[in-house]
DNA sequence: TTCCATGTTGCGGGATCCCGCACATTTTTG
DNA sequence: CAAAAATGTGCGGGATCCCGCAACATGGAA
C-alpha cells in the first residue's frame, strides 16, 4: 500500500509522513506533494488510492484537488487534515465526495491518537471517520433551526459573488420575486433587519445596513463562508458566463 | 534575554523554539504562548520586549495582540511570522507599528537562514526586517498606480462591512454625494464596471452585477480584504455604533 | 498670479433593491 | 385525507444605489 500525503506546510508534511508510517506497517511507500496541482499529477500517475490532503494551500486548493481526483477515481480514499471545522468547508467537501467513497476529515489540532486512528480507520477498514467538531458543524448545517438549505447557501453566494436579483433569477432558472423571497428568507435566517430601526414614528430614520452586503458580511463573519468557497463559486460562475 | 514566542500551531511552536536557541545563543529562555491572549497577559507578566508572533491564530488574531501589547510598551520588537502577505495583513500590521519601533514581517515558507537572520537582525540590531514579497505588496499598495489610498480602503471597509452610503456619510463625515463618489473611485481602481455591456442599443441589458457586493468580492479575492481585516473592522464599527 | 489637479458637494433621474399583499403549487405533517 | 407549512410568482411602491453634469474650495506648479 502506498500513502499519498499532499501539504503545503513542510513541517506538516514530515509530520504527516512519520505518522502514516507509524500508524500504518503495512504501509510500504510515502509520497509527498506540496500543493494542489502535484498532488493530482502524483495521484494520476501513481493511481493513487489512499490520500491525505491539506484543505487550505495556496495554489490549488485541497478540495478542488479531491474532486477532480474523485471524478477520475472515485473509490479513492481520502483523508482531509485541516485546521478548520468552518462550514464552508464542510459543506465545500460533502459536496463533492462519491457515494459510498470512503473518506475522513480531522482537525490538526486532534491528537496524535486520533490521527493515527483515522488513518486506520479509513485506509484499512475503508470505514469513514469524521471529527467530532466537524460533525457538530454537520448536523448544525443540516438541521432546520439555525441550520441553511441549500436554497439560502446557493443565493448567499450569488449574493456574495456580487449578482444582480436579475442575474440570479436567469441563472437559477427562477422569477425575479422568488429570487428576492429567497433573499427575506436569508435576511431572516442572518438576523439582518434594520436593527436599530424605531417604529415608533413614521419616519424612515436610522437605516444603518445594506442587506445585502451586510448579509455577506455576517456570513463571513460565521464562516459559512471563507476565501476558499468564494473562490470556488467564482471559478463556477465563470464557467457559467462563458456558456451564456 | 528572554523570547516569548506567540504562535498556535505546536508544531510551529517547537520549530520556532528551535531556531530562535540556534540564532540567538544569548537568549536565556523562551516562552511560548498559544493565542494571541495568553501572548498578551505573559507579555505583560514577563514585561517581554522580544516576541515572536504568528498573524493567524483562532482565539485572538496576532494584529490585535501586538496593539494592545504595543499600547502599553511601544518599545517592544516584535517579529511577525506569517503565512501570508496578503495586503489586508501588510496594511494591517503597518497601521499599527508605533513610531520607530522595531519589527519584523518574515514569511513562514522563507528559508530557516532568513528566519534566523531576521530574528537577530530585529533583537540584537533592532533593525526592522521585512520580507522582500511582503515589501512588494507594501510597496504597490502605496504607490498610485493599482493601489489603494487610505481613503479608498476606507470606504472599502465600510461597504464591506455593509453600511449604507447615508451611514457612511455620518461615520466618516462626508456628504452622501462625496461618499458615492469616492464609491465611484473605488469601483474604477477594483475594475467592476459593467462588463459586457452592449451601448449599441438605449436598452439596459445585461448588467450583471451589483457594484456595492461584486467590489467587496473582489477585493477579498485580490486579498486586499481578508477575515481578520474583518474581524477588525466589526469591532471598531461595534464602538462607533456604541457611541453613537 | 494664473492655471490645473484633486477632492467635496448639490441636483436629478433611471435602475435596483427591499418588501408587503395576494394567490397558486408543492411538500410536510398530524 | 385535510390542515399547515414551504416555496414560486405577480404587482406595486418607497428607499437606495449608481452616476452624469456642474459648481466650488484647496493646494501646488507654471
Amino acid at each position: 500500500m502506498k500513502v499519498l500525503i499532499v501539504e503545503d506546510d513542510p513541517l506538516h508534511r514530515s509530520y504527516l509522513n512519520e505518522a502514516v508510517r507509524a500508524a500504518l506497517p503495512e504501509c510500504d511507500g510515502v509520497i509527498e506533494a506540496e500543493n494542489g496541482i502535484a498532488g493530482e499529477r502524483i495521484a494520476r500517475e501513481y493511481k493513487s488510492a489512499h490520500i491525505v490532503m491539506d484543505l487550505q494551500m495556496s495554489t490549488r486548493n485541497g478540495i478542488e484537488a479531491a474532486r477532480t481526483i474523485w471524478k477520475e477515481r472515485p473509490e479513492t480514499r481520502i483523508l482531509f487534515w485541516s485546521n478548520y471545522s468552518d462550514e464552508a468547508y464542510v459543506r465545500g467537501v460533502s459536496r463533492i465526495v462519491p457515494d459510498g467513497a470512503a473518506f475522513g476529515y480531522v482537525l490538526k489540532s486532534a491528537s496524535d491518537d486520533r490521527l493515527k486512528l483515522a488513518l486506520r480507520s479509513i485506509f484499512i477498514e475503508a470505514q469513514c471517520v469524521i471529527d467530532r467538531e466537524v460533525r457538530g458543524m454537520q448536523q448544525k448545517s443540516l438541521g432546520h433551526t439555525n441550520g441553511f438549505s441549500d436554497s439560502e447557501y446557493e443565493i448567499l453566494v450569488d449574493i456574495a459573488l456580487g449578482l444582480t436579483d436579475r442575474t440570479i433569477a436567469r441563472r437559477r432558472n427562477l422569477s425575479l420575486r422568488s429570487v428576492q423571497n429567497r433573499l427575506q428568507h436569508l435576511y431572516e435566517k442572518l438576523d439582518v433587519h434594520h436593527p436599530s430601526a424605531k417604529h415608533d414614528g413614521p419616519e424612515h430614520e436610522e437605516e444603518r445596513f445594506n442587506l445585502r452586503s451586510r448579509a455577506v458580511t455576517v456570513a463571513f463573519l460565521r464562516k459559512l463562508l471563507n476565501y476558499s468557497a468564494l473562490e470556488r463559486a467564482e471559478a463556477e460562475l465563470g464557467e457559467w458566463l462563458r456558456d451564456r
